[in-house]
Formats: structure tokens, sequence, C-alpha cells
DNA sequence: TAAGATTTGTTCGTATGTATC
DNA sequence: GGATACATACGAACAAATCTT
């Protein structure tokens, strides 16, 4: 038995503690995985949906957009057009986590409880297996703090940048849930530089020591050494965690946008 | 100059790109962060909105789907019904981040080589701060597994239990995002012995050695010996990751129900 | 218990916008 | 530029859930 269109699970009757939309969002939902479909793959119609689920147009539209939301399907007008699977991106998922912990009290320095810890477990993964173009990558994005910066702005510039650099690095690696949560924390400590005054001095002698970390840490990917990568990058770690602790313990206060 | 009610920025001027619906969301959001409202604050009802917008019913309720698949708001019918703020709850937030790794290769040793590194800390940070009812709580979890399996069957329920214990473990630490991470670790295997079949044959040794880790853990953590603690929860993930790492690298096939 | 009020949930018909050919 | 195929948006009416009296 072969179902070959999306239908509610007939488990439930006509018990109807959720809504419409939502049903139909999870019957779709459910029949993507039966069928083994692919990002890209074509969605039936409006007009199709309506006609298989037996609702009406608004409620076939308020269920995908509930999928919408969660990245699980696109929709494209005109000829040609219609719903597909949809991959969800690191940055919807970024976005998605970052509400769950909107509420939450998270410090600066949980994170870089974290942060200690994965980050040289990840260095130590890369070593000896980043290609040329990989390793120019790195460089690239370190040329655009290859100088002390000259105030708070700048400092703060600097600082996304570098935490470009690591997102890169996780982006690199091989397991994907490690790489998942190093880019998420990169990208949460990103938006607090922007939207709170994180760094607002400029200190050149940690900046000297910052970029050397990273030098020593691309020299030691490139020549494969593991153990140094995970140690140069377990100091890096410390240095950056010991100059967070003195600024205030700062709270998410912010969703980050669609 | 304060706006009292959610309104489209008026920067992006005509440009449609983005769906009114969407729009409208990242209206009501951008308002909630604004106003800092709180989980289960009211939100303007339907009409209100209507009114306030300008636009339809249908784009309006809409735009509430794309706000309630991310969980941040709740609608009730009926008298005091309507709209409220609503707080991401982890299973939510759970589902929503498996689906990220839905059509990405995840596999056991991925999770496992995270467990490794978080887990033990987390038991560090535990040890001498947990209450006499939250270690009653944790025996208690025990007790689901507190003679050796039968068959496949009573194997696999009491590895779910066995993932209860470390879920439960991580809701007591108070850094959320770490946490976080180690629940839905922890969640995903629990799936995964569900859907699939892990554990298949029951072996009375390990469960053996597994039982008595978590009983000298809980010993440590009585007794505010963070080290010891650490030790002994590295030895069983080490344990569990080498058990685990005999059985296939079986992916996620399978999205997390809303 | 029953009736009424309030608010979201759902439907249908129609019209508009948008991308492809 | 016109025809086509699809999603997008609107408005009025009705249904269902839930609280109050």
């Amino acid at each position: 038995m072969t179902t070959t269109e999306p239908q509610e699970t007939p488990g439930r009757l006509t018990r109807t503690r959720k809504s419409r939309p939502v049903r139909v969002a999870e019957a779709i939902k459910d029949w993507v995985v039966e069928q083994g479909l692919q990002p890209g793959d074509r969605l039936p119609g409006e007009a199709d949906l309506i006609a298989r689920f037996g609702m009406s147009k608004g409620t076939i539209r308020e269920a995908m957009r509930l999928l919408q939301a969660q990245g699980l399907v696109e929709t494209k007008t005109g000829p040609g057009g219609g719903s597909f699977v949809g991959e969800v991106t690191k940055d919807r998922a970024h976005a998605l986590l970052a509400n769950y912990f909107y509420f939450r009290n998270i410090t600066i320095d949980d994170i870089y409880e974290l942060r200690v810890l994965l980050e040289p477990e990840l260095a130590a993964s890369l070593a000896g297996r980043l290609s040329a173009a990989q390793l120019d990558d790195l460089r690239g994005i370190m040329a655009d703090y290859d100088r002390a910066a000259a105030g708070p702005e700048e400092e703060r510039a600097q600082h996304i940048a570098s935490l470009r650099f690591h997102a890169k690095l996780a982006a690199f690696g091989d397991n994907a849930i490690l790489s998942f949560f190093i880019s998420f924390m990169a990208q949460i400590l990103s938006d607090l530089t922007v939207y709170n005054h994180l760094y607002a001095e400029p200190n050149h002698e940690l900046w000297r020591r910052g970029r050397q970390h990273q030098l020593d840490l691309l020299d030691a990917l490139d020549r494969g050494e593991a153990a140094r990568a995970r140690a140069v990058m377990a100091s890096h770690m410390e240095m950056a965690r010991s100059l967070m602790r003195e600024q205030e313990a700062v709270v998410m206060k912010r969703f980050i946008a669609e």
C-alpha cells in the first residue's frame, strides 16, 4: 500500500484539539517524510490541496505559512510556481533557536564556557584537512583586522570580522552538529556586539595576541598538527573569555529578524 | 516618541519582495521587542490588527500562523481569548532545530563527540549544587532500569529512560545554552532509538557498568566532588560512545512532530 | 442547565499580482 | 505584449469555542 497523496493520519478521529491548519501542516510534513522528498521537490498546488483535504483556500494557506515559518517549504508565484520542499538554512535555524533563548537569561560567560570546550575540538579535527583555498579564505577574513583598531567603532567591526573567522572555520568542519553549535554562538556574539556596546575600548596588546593566536592556528592547521591546533585555540578562547568576563553579564534582548 | 501599536518600519517603501503576512509578522515581532512584552502578555485582537494594518482578515491570520509556528504567539478562542506572547518551549525548539538537521548527514558518533565534551562539564558544574529533592528525582528515573533488560524491547525502553536521566540533569544546570545542547542531543538519540532499531541486543555487563557510573555520579554530585563527577561522566560517555560505534552510522530521517 | 456575548476559526466568491512563454 | 498559470489578497458571512450570567 503506497500512499501517493497527503492525508491525515486516520488515528485521531474527530478530536479537534488542534486547528485545521496545524493538522494539515503536520499531514504534509509526514507526507514529505514518507515520500522521501528532497529540497526543491514540488508539492501539490493550492488547488490540489484544497481538493485533497476538502478544506478552504484560507485554511490551506495558513497551513503553508506554518511550514514556511519553519523553513520547510518555499512558494513561488507565476507559471511553474507553487510550493516546494525547502532546506532549512543555517541562518533560519539560528534565528529560530535564538527565539528560544530570548526570554531566558544568557550571559556572555555561558557562551564562553561552551566555546572553550568546543572550539579547540573543532580546530583539532580540522588539522591537515583544509585545502589551500580554504586556508586562503581564512586569511582573507583576517585581512579585515590586520591593523590595530583606532577607535571603539573599528574595534567592534574587527570583533565581528573575527567572529566570522570562527564561523567560517565551523563551516569547514564535518561534524554538522558541532559546526552548528559553534556558528550559532558566533552569531549571538556578533548580534550582541552590534546591538549592545561590547568592546568599548580598543586594547592593542589583546588585539596583537589574538591575531597571533589565529596565525599560529592557521599554521598548525596547515601543517596538520592537531594537538597544537587544539592548544592554540584553547589559549585563544581562554583569553577571549577572561576579556569578556570584564564585560557586564549582558543578556539577550532581541528577536533575530526573519 | 513612544510607539504604542504595531506598525511596519517606514524604511522599506513599496518594495514588495516579502509577502504581506511576512511583513506583518515581522512588524508584530519588532513591536513585542520594543514594548518589552513578556510571555502571557496580550496582543491586539484580529479585528484590531485588521484595522491597524489596513489588511484583510486572511492576511492577518497568516501572519499569526507564521508567529505561531515559531512559538512566539498563542491564540485562544472565546471571551477573554485572543493572541498572547508565547514563550518558546524547549520541545518546540528541539523540533525546529531537528528540522535543520533533517537533510544533513548526522551520525551517532557526531553526537557522541559532543556528549563526551559537554556532559562531563555539566556534571562538574552541578556538584554540590543539587537539592535532596533533585537527587531523589534522578534516583526515581534510575528506578526505571534497576534490573537488567530481558529482551530488545525492554533494552530500548531502558535506554530511553537513561536518556531521560541525562535530560533531567541538563535541566538542573544553570547554563541555559549548555543545558539546551545536551537535552537536544538526548532527544535526538531518544527519537532514533524509537524509530530505528538501535540497541537490538541486551548486554548485561554494559548495563551493569552504566548503572554503576550513574550511581557513582549521584554520589559525587551529592558530596560536591566536582572533579570526580566530571571523571565519572567522562567514563560513562566514553563507554557509551564506543558502544554506539558498533551501531550503524544511522542518519536522522524524520521530522519531529509539531 | 441554558442562553447570550465575545473572540478566533473557516468558508466561498472574486479580484489582483507576478512570473513564464 | 498578450495569454497563461500560479500564488496573493480581499470581504462578507457563518461556524465553533469559551466565558459569563
